[in-house]
DNA sequence: CAATAATCTTAACGCGCGTAAAGTTTTATT
DNA sequence: AATAAAACTTTACGCGCGTTAAGATTATTG
């Protein structure tokens, strides 16, 4: 098996013109079925690929994708990078995948790098309350670019997530109806948009039911919720500070921290006869499961919620990198019962 | 501020020749400081860079790494991975994230689009038992590769992980000081060769101690270890499998699972007075700080792993791509005391 | 200050592929 | 079978940069 150096040798090995075969490449249909056929049995005998820094040099628009989330060492955005990924390869772009680790500089290089890599798109959950706004304005001003997860209000060409207030009512009403309404349990500073947005609706939604909103607050900064969470708890439960027996959080990263903090207080979770305290939560983080006890939460709809963010893109693209309008698209949560509220 | 081209221009715009703009680009202390200034000052008014494509199109090797893990949706495998990227970055290199998402087939995919990115190198964690070797040998005679985490016999140039034997010692020696000998409770076909030198370490702990290895192996397949440890968990519990009051897990991800397992079944796990069970695990998963309780495990010298990966990736891209012999260098565990044992 | 070394400029070629134009062959249509 | 349409081949240029060779300019040194 010779080693092919380039398509003008693979061309006369499979006895077809270079043109040809360039339009081999770019769209295996665009030529007629036998010469198809003949390179086709050539690239078996050959093993010969198109050098791609050859071919995105000549190419105004490579077929890269770049998918940029927050922070990946947190599975929830680790499971949407999978299914993005996997979206985008279905659709015969190339993904690469980038996480700003919670740094607003390492969020910035990423979006730098990304330019020189004249992607196709870009699919961007950003980090949030300490984005650089006007880098992302005018990085989306060159690259198409479709926000998920976390909005920044008129940035990107649309926008794909969660319905917070789906959330927040369905856990809320749900808590309610079941026993005492529940405490709110947040950052005092969220990186995250979406927690601002679920605070709304916990204050809303306690409203229209008829109860007094009551907001707990803890401090910390930074992607540590796990971490913030249980000291927020301890400092909650040493201080009395639950005026009743449910606590809803903010997210399912905080929960497991606060989870932790009852265990290590002695205070039973749970809707069962022995137990004091119920705790609810949004996001279906992939551990909710197994925490102690396991978490009553608001599900994301991972599937829909990545599947429509690739699809906006792909048809962003397609529409030459402008949409008409921005588009805001959001899913509702699904309620998921366990056993911790 | 003008748009700029290509190097011709911006070489025209700063006064300086082509060439030596290019020189400086590959090495910004090859040109005289005279010359540099006045490139770099050139470079703050007019925003160019370097065509990624152009450039890498005429060098033999890019400065491109790709870092391949197994599955990301492993906070332990993100947090590897970020460490990996930012070493990379430092040295000058573009580092580039994949995941085989547990696959196979996706292993040998991103293998695969790695050899056309041509990476000056790769730090490659492989899946496994379930990894398709001769695909990884054929890889590795191509692109220098380091592999790290799980070690391949023979592939690759160089092998940096963790020495699985420390793990076990460790927890195993601190159980039986402080209690009954642990039993030891794993997968029956564990993806990862770490899992069956953890399973002899044990076997040989145990021995030299003079107390008889006991081994419980639970059914399932894929990388949902939580899950698996859970079920295992509850199918152990049911019947009673259990010979000690003491049992150390594979892995901190099938220890999550046997805890939440214990917690259902109302089985207080640690080393209070009121606790029947004494559970420890190895990897400190990041989450292992806010299980119920706090797991007692033996850490990854995540820093060092990481470190040393990336150092012999860096000595390995210098000395041309080839070891003289393949090293494998393994770090020490740190046993870390929490509450579960 | 002359001699040497270091660095620069100019000019030109090559990398592997996209793509366009003009001409030729194959396929489809009537 | 004649004609038109579609697909192909040949030829050639361009992309942006790496790189080399020859000559010009600067810096270093005794």
């Amino acid at each position: 098996m010779t080693k092919i150096k380039n398509m003008e040798e693979f061309a006369a090995l499979s006895g077809i013109s270079r043109p040809t075969v360039s339009k081999y490449f770019h769209d295996p249909d665009s030529v007629r079925p036998t010469t198809r056929a003949r390179i086709e049995e050539a690239l078996e005998r050959f093993d010969y690929r198109p050098n791609i820094y050859a071919v995105n040099q000549n190419r105004k628009l490579t077929k890269n994708i770049g998918i940029v989330v927050p922070y990946l060492a947190d599975p929830f955005f680790a499971e949407i990078a999978r299914y993005l990924e996997q979206s985008c390869i279905a659709a015969g772009y190339r993904p690469s995948l980038f996480s700003a680790h919670g740094e607003q500089k390492l969020e910035n290089e990423i979006l730098d790098g990304l330019q020189s890599m004249k992607p196709a798109g870009v699919l961007l959950a950003p980090l949030g309350r300490i984005s650089d706004r006007s880098a992302i304005e005018k990085f989306c001003a060159n690259v198409p670019t479709v926000l998920f997860d976390s909005n920044l209000d008129g940035l990107g060409a649309a926008f794909v997530g969660s319905d917070n207030f789906s959330f927040v009512s369905q856990t809320v009403e749900y808590m309610t109806r079941t026993g005492e309404p529940p405490s709110f349990f947040e950052m005092r500073t969220p990186a995250n948009p979406n927690a601002n947005k679920r605070r709304k609706a916990y204050v809303e939604v306690m409203e229209r039911l008829g109860f007094e909103p009551h907001i707990i607050k803890v401090d910390g900064k930074g992607w540590a919720f796990e971490e913030i969470g249980h000291r927020g708890a301890l400092k909650v439960l040493e201080e009395r500070g639950l005026r009743t027996d449910s606590v809803l959080c903010s997210n399912d990263r905080l929960a497991i921290g606060f989870l932790a903090a009852c265990y290590e207080q002695g205070i039973r979770v749970g809707r069962k006869e022995d137990c004091t305290l119920r705790v609810a939560s949004n996001d279906d983080h992939p551990f909710a499961k197994f925490t102690c006890p396991s978490l009553t939460t608001a599900a994301h709809d991972y599937d829909n919620v990545a599947g429509r963010s690739a699809e906006t893109l792909f048809e962003l693209i397609e529409s030459g990198g402008k949409f008409e309008v921005r588009t805001e698209t959001l899913f509702p949560a699904r309620l998921v019962l366990r056993d911790s509220a």
